[in-house]
DNA sequence: CCGCGGATCTTCT
DNA sequence: GAAGATCCGCGGA
């Protein structure tokens, strides 16, 4: 997919998009369009996979604790994204959801590449097979270089951004627990595209 | 294909 | 001081 046909076929999301409830908003990032325009580059992958993160209730969200630094951004209005380092060596993208003052989010898990696909490939030399370029959270951020630096960014406006198909189908949705969770683990609230092969874990 | 463990460091207790 | 919303390579089947 040309960076010419990507913005004549998607149109960015706006901010009421993600002004819902989490899982609801999960749910319809099925399908959507990931995009991190860097160094000239137009990286794109359709996001076939994400899992919501509540607040109070889900002991397993980074916001149950409470309103930290790390967290903030959470709390704050919808659109943004949460950028967090896990494991000494890989990021996870989230993506703000929920009105402003009330904690939400969704990570973002697996992407199905479609644009710039050479340029992910040489952020994962590592990696052969297509369906492993971005078949999980640590390995689309590094496929899309997205980084720390994008916490707190505008996701309606700047470089990075979720479009929709003008045209797009509607996508069949299997709902799952989470994955590498040891708390809240029975809630459903895992979403990815049937059979897909990009989706991670299968 | 499957299971296991090491790498590595920020964040919060 | 310990855990963690992960990934990869290794060994065995």
């Amino acid at each position: 997919m040309s960076p010419h046909q990507l913005k004549k076929q998607t149109r960015r999301l706006s901010r009421t998009f993600f002004a819902r409830p989490a899982p609801e908003v999960a749910r319809d990032l099925l399908g959507k369009l990931l995009v991190h325009k860097l160094n000239g580059h137009t990286l794109a992958g359709k996001i076939v996979e994400a899992e919501a993160y509540l607040g109070d209730d889900d002991q397993a969200a980074h916001a149950a604790r409470r309103l930290t630094s790390r967290t903030k951004v959470l709390f704050g209005p919808p659109g943004h994204a949460y950028v967090y380092f896990i494991y000494g060596m890989y990021e996870c993208l989230n993506l703000v959801c929920e009105p402003d003052g009330i904690a939400g989010c969704v990570l973002i898990r697996a992407l199905e590449p479609l644009a710039g696909i050479e340029e992910m490939q040489s952020r994962r030399p590592a990696t052969h097979r297509l369906r492993d370029l971005a078949s999980g959270p640590g390995k689309l951020t590094l496929a899309m270089g997205i980084t720390r630096a994008l916490y707190g960014c505008d996701i309606t406006r700047g470089d990075l951004q979720v479009r929709e198909f003008s045209d797009a189908d509607p996508v069949e949705i299997v709902t799952t627990t989470r994955v590498g969770i040891s708390v809240s683990r029975d809630l459903p609230l895992r979403f990815y595209i049937k059979d897909n092969e990009f989706v991670s874990a299968r």
